[in-house]
RNA sequence: CGGGGUGUGGCGCAGUUGGUAGCGCGCGGCGUUUGGGACGCUGAGGUCGGAGGUUCGAGUCCUCUCACCCCGACCA
């Protein structure tokens, strides 16, 4: 068909180069556009107006819970940094350093935060005085910096976007609490507003968070290499964090004890993960719920009678949708009707309207949904709000239903090791195996394959078998696979 | 940091034995068009990544240099 050779000529498809298809539609859509810094990206409006909706409906997920936001700076002082040895450890190979001011050398370089861990416990520390004054429950939007070697858009950038929510607490049952809650909350959060399923679990203690006792993660599967992406992550860090900076408080009984602390994160990075997951070759596709735009309408017309006619209804239709849905009206005049399907379809709009001299003749609009192309319907105006709600609740389902079964068509329980070392190379998918715990074993495999654990899953069978690298009694089943 | 590649109008590219830079898309104007990426006419836009060298003459040859991209090691 000459519509498909069009698309090629516009956009690779992903069967052809996944990673460039994720590259180009970036920038084709409108996200994301490069920037005169290796790594960092400027997001343009379409892309930040999606982060936006993000941000609003976690923010009032986390708030819910009992969470206040606050902002602290920028700049951490070397020594709080490496306070917390495995912390410093962690993240010092991508710390970038602010040494001068002006023009003048500084007495103690300032770390660009790469995480806030260390200039918020000192804080807290501060604040602690009684179990009276615990738990404290702060969150704070914005952007974090750690100088990557490979960056790839939304998925490694130099500087991204994220909210980083931290917690103090009297006992490490709280604070274990407050951990599982959170990952919780990004569950939730990432499945039914992102459309995106995802496992939940504990990551082994060689992944785990640089200071944190224990490592909480959602991975999701992304489309076309079938590797994960980390999703976001909730820390138990124990009283690691308390006993370096001092957070204490006197207890109940009289004792001085050391406070418990959490971390959790949710980054821009989900971003990337939806246009991987839902995206298909026509360009994006994104999920109603927080679609910058759920619905387009395209006017369709030939005279300038029928012009005056269309727009005049394209109005009235806006006008009904605009106080349910986020609604746009195409007016352009310099483009057809023909190219702003294919615009918006590139742009992942959920529901496209068109109006055009036969709708008016019998008073509806043709409906077409991003998700199932070639399928028009009409809907008569009185019935256009209801049908609009009812068919982007429908998509919003799909979209997730899609990606589940995505992710179970490339899971497989594997008991051979060879077989892994073949599913990994040929970019099968996750690998649920047994594993016995040792830290060898998981080091062996990722030497061998490139497979890492990505979690331990909550959920684990009653049954345990041997371990597939060493036959050892297992102790876990786990999630092999690469990731991003 | 290793391996590979690319730098020429906004984007994608061509440029022959060295001879004074071109095509497509996009952009401005006018007109015709508009139910899956319309067309005609017309116009604007480039010191060819940078520096040095060879030459009467360099986008083209030589030396150095910078930047970016891809593949690895590393990572939310």
């Amino acid at each position: 068909m000459t519509t498909e050779r069009k698309y090629v000529e516009e956009l690779i498809e992903q069967e052809d180069d996944f990673d460039r298809w994720y590259v180009e539609v970036i920038q084709k859509a409108e996200l994301a556009d490069e920037s005169p810094v290796r790594g960092t990206r400027v997001i343009r409006p379409y892309g930040f107006a999606l982060w936006e909706n993000m941000q609003a409906e976690l923010d009032r997920r986390i708030k819910a819970t009992g969470v206040q936001n606050a902002y602290f700076p920028l700049f951490i002082p070397k020594s709080y940094l490496e306070r917390e040895a495995q912390h410093i450890q962690g993240f010092a190979p991508e710390v970038a350093w602010v040494t001068r001011g002006g023009d003048k050398e500084l007495e103690e370089p300032l770390a660009v935060r790469p995480t806030s861990e260390s200039i918020i416990c000192p804080m807290f520390a501060r604040w602690v005085q009684s179990y009276r004054d615990l738990p404290i429950l702060i969150n704070q939007w914005c952007s974090v910096v750690r100088w990557e070697e490979r960056p790839r858009a939304f998925l490694r950038t130099l500087e991204f976007l994220w909210q980083e929510g931290h917690t103090v607490h009297a006992t490490l049952e709280e604070a274990e609490e407050r951990a599982r809650l959170m990952l919780e909350v990004y569950r939730d959060f990432v499945e039914s507003e992102l459309a995106i399923p995802v496992i939940p679990g504990q990551k082994t203690e060689s992944e785990k968070f640089a200071g944190a006792l224990r490592t909480y993660t959602i991975e999701a599967m992304m489309g076309g290499k079938h590797w994960a992406l980390q999703s976001a992550t909730s820390h138990n860090l124990g009283d690691h964090f308390g006993k370096v900076f001092e957070i204490t408080f006197l207890d109940r009984d009289g004792k001085r004890r050391f406070a418990f602390n959490t971390s959790w994160g949710l980054s821009h990075r989900t971003i990337g993960a939806m246009v991987m997951v839902h995206g298909d070759d026509r360009g994006l596709k994104l999920p109603p719920r927080v679609a910058p735009i759920q619905v387009v309408i395209v006017p369709i017309w030939r005279k300038d009678e029928e012009r005056r006619q269309v727009e005049e209804a394209v109005e009235r239709v806006r006008t009904m949708l605009r106080r349910t849905v986020r609604v746009h009206a195409d007016l352009r005049d310099d483009k057809t009707p023909g190219w702003k399907f294919n615009d918006w379809d590139l742009k992942g709009v959920p529901i496209r309207l068109e109006i055009g001299p036969r709708d008016i003749a019998n008073d509806q609009v043709t409906l077409v949904r991003r998700d199932v192309l070639g399928q028009r319907q009409t809907v008569p105006i009185v019935n256009v709000v209801d049908a609009v709600q009812q068919e982007l609740a429908s998509i919003q389902e799909r979209l997730f239903r899609a990606a589940r079964e995505m992710l179970d068509r490339h899971t497989e329980d594997v008991t051979d090791y060879e077989r892994l070392k073949e599913r990994v190379a040929a970019h099968a998918g996750f690998n649920r195996a047994f594993w016995c715990g040792s830290a060898d074993c998981e080091a062996r495999v990722k030497a061998e394959t490139k497979a890492t654990i990505r979690c331990i899953p909550f959920e684990q069978p009653v049954e345990l078998e041997p371990c597939l690298v060493c036959g050892a009694p297992g102790r876990y089943r786990v999630i092999w696979a690469r990731a991003y």
